[in-house]
DNA sequence: ATGAAAGCGCTAACAA
DNA sequence: TTGTTAGCGCTTTCAT
């Protein structure tokens, strides 16, 4: 052995950092006492303190929360898996869960995968190799059986939308039935009484309880709900355009229209100016989601604002509490409700 | 010492987390020969390494990231620093970055700043403290002594956007002087021939080197400057055609008019048709950075895509050669040039 | 081709 | 109030 260290090995470490040990030595304690001083877990005197204090700022010490971590057992870190942070709605719910984890001391890293169920096991197998100490999971099309390993882990997940509970893992995701009904109640107050839906190809998902909404709404104001006003077309502009297209060729078109989301409302509005009607005056017009352009587009789109943050929000709390073993029963559902922004498309 | 565990204890970890230890165990060889089965550092014969894999599948055994970081003094995790992942240049950095980044193993932990000093250098000592292995850092203004602290703990540290050189830090941005001369010589090609410059209040940072590369593009095409075609307004929708209503009010207006970004190139198209004028036919309206929006807008944005990804890419492959010691001269600087994208305004 | 043992930097018993 | 010691799970000399 090479003692060419001081006494008790207290010597800078790779790329020069200083270790606890030698503020300790520089403070002239232990590094237990440094340690002590640092998070408070049993009483240091004040002078001690003092000292220790000053070392580690004339040292420039920052603790390693590596090291840290592998001795507690947690990492501080939580995993967001998702498909794509490309995707307008990601970022704001990754900046939801730092809000939250954030000041509780917790970073997050971030990986996409693109939606393929290869990408999501994988990265759920890293998460679990980097001893994160919880993970925020947005994937529709996923089996109970690739969640099985982080569960066995012993990792509390939480899953951001779809809506089937998997055993063992919460759920945060937005009201899309409360906030169609929310949008065609408002649709209805204005005096619109043939209110159609412009909906995806097949009713199935967040659409199809959009749709459930809708249709509740409609029924709760005592309103038969006219099968030839859903529409089903692509969740896109064109799709939008081509929707409302047809929707405008019935014998007794509506006099408004809810779109699945806000794209399909901006192709909704492309198509009702092409035959000459006024927005809203002619025909109102719905979006879903308040993407970023939905303010930009003439008219400005109404819509039901996805809440993205406050989702990201309840995902950490829900993740915060599950780690620190303050909730520990069944798997939880928590559902956000939406916020209706109104703008001059209706 | 309690010796109620296996001999030399190899026993479950925390969360019932097999280590290496029972896999070596179970496969009846060292952890040692487990380890470099598993990272192929030395020869592990054919049968061996057989039985070791076979010994990971049945246990499910996902070796500790943040252990074998301690150990070898890297974490494989790098940060990215910015101001506000909410805003749509960065979550596609963020998916540049890891374009690069995931294929070499490594994570990225993501940290906002809301361009605040102090959360700033909170958000470096983190990056510290967490031992990343590199930094991307998105920030204007900053003191190169913010940075010390990192550059002293020898992590690589990139910065991206902002143009002066930081001792000891690498820099990528976007070109904005080429990009802008580019625009312009687009126009100038198109016949245009009054070319006009919407930018912000003050002529610095981006929008400088953009107004540089208007000019230089119109003095090679042997065409003077008129400093009255010039507009200083705000970075916004109001802004944009606030300008360009000034503009169009002088004696001998423009044919066309570059903005410093679409959001004015929005409020421009929004001043040319609300004075009647046709876009592109009586103005033309290019902008900058390709948002979303732009291309939904009526009518469609022509305008200099911000090559976002690609400086994430750029940014990536720095780091990784900074770290692994590829490259080690001074501070190198990467131009990525813009994209022009052309659609109906112009 | 394989093992034993030391140690990355820190915290938590256990002692004093 | 403080220190000593062991060990988190892994990789890496050094030995065989």
């Amino acid at each position: 052995m090479r003692w060419d260290r001081g006494e008790g090995a207290q010597v800078a470490s790779r790329g020069g950092r200083p270790r606890i040990g030698q503020v300790a030595a520089l403070a002239g304690v232990s590094a237990t006492t440094v340690s002590h001083a640092l998070n408070g877990r049993r009483p240091v005197s004040e002078a001690t303190r003092r000292r220790v204090l000053d070392a580690i700022e004339q040292l420039g010490y920052r603790p390693n929360v590596v090291a840290r971590g592998l001795r507690a057992g947690r990492s501080l870190t939580i995993g967001l898996v998702i498909p794509d942070i490309t995707n307008p709605f990601y970022p704001v719910l990754a900046r939801g869960l730092q809000d939250v984890l954030g000041p509780a001391g917790y970073d997050e890293i971030v990986t996409n995968t693109n939606g393929e169920r290869d990408l999501e096991r994988h990265a759920l197998d890293k998460m679990i190799s980097r001893q994160v100490d919880g993970i925020a999971f947005a994937v529709f099309h996923t089996h109970a059986d690739d969640l099985r390993p982080v569960i066995d882990a012993g990792i509390p997940v939480v899953r951001l939308g779809g809506r089937q509970a998997l055993p063992g893992v919460d759920l945060v995701h937005s009201d899309d039935e409360g906030s169609a009904a929310e949008a065609a109640r408002y649709l209805l107050r204005g005096g619109f009484r043939r209110i159609a839906f412009v909906c995806g190809p097949a009713a199935e998902g967040p659409a199809a309880e959009r749709v459930a909404g809708y249709r509740a709404a409609l029924a709760e104001a005592g309103f038969a709900v006219d099968p030839e006003l859903i529409a089903h077309t692509e969740f896109s502009r064109a799709g939008g355009a081509e929707g409302v297209g047809r929707l405008l060729e019935l014998p007794d078109p509506p006099d408004a229209v809810m779109c699945a989301n806000d794209m399909m409302a901006i192709g909704a509005v492309d198509a009702a100016r092409e035959r000459g009607l006024r927005v809203p005056g002619d025909l109102a017009v719905m979006g879903f989601d308040d993407i970023e352009a939905a303010s930009l587009v003439t008219p400005q789109l109404t819509t039901m604002a996805n809440p993205a943050r406050e989702i990201g929000r309840a995902c950490a709390r829900l993740l915060l509490e599950r780690i620190s073993g303050t909730v520990t029963g069944p798997s939880t559902e928590v559902i956000i409700p939406a916020r209706l922004v109104r703008r001059q498309s209706a």
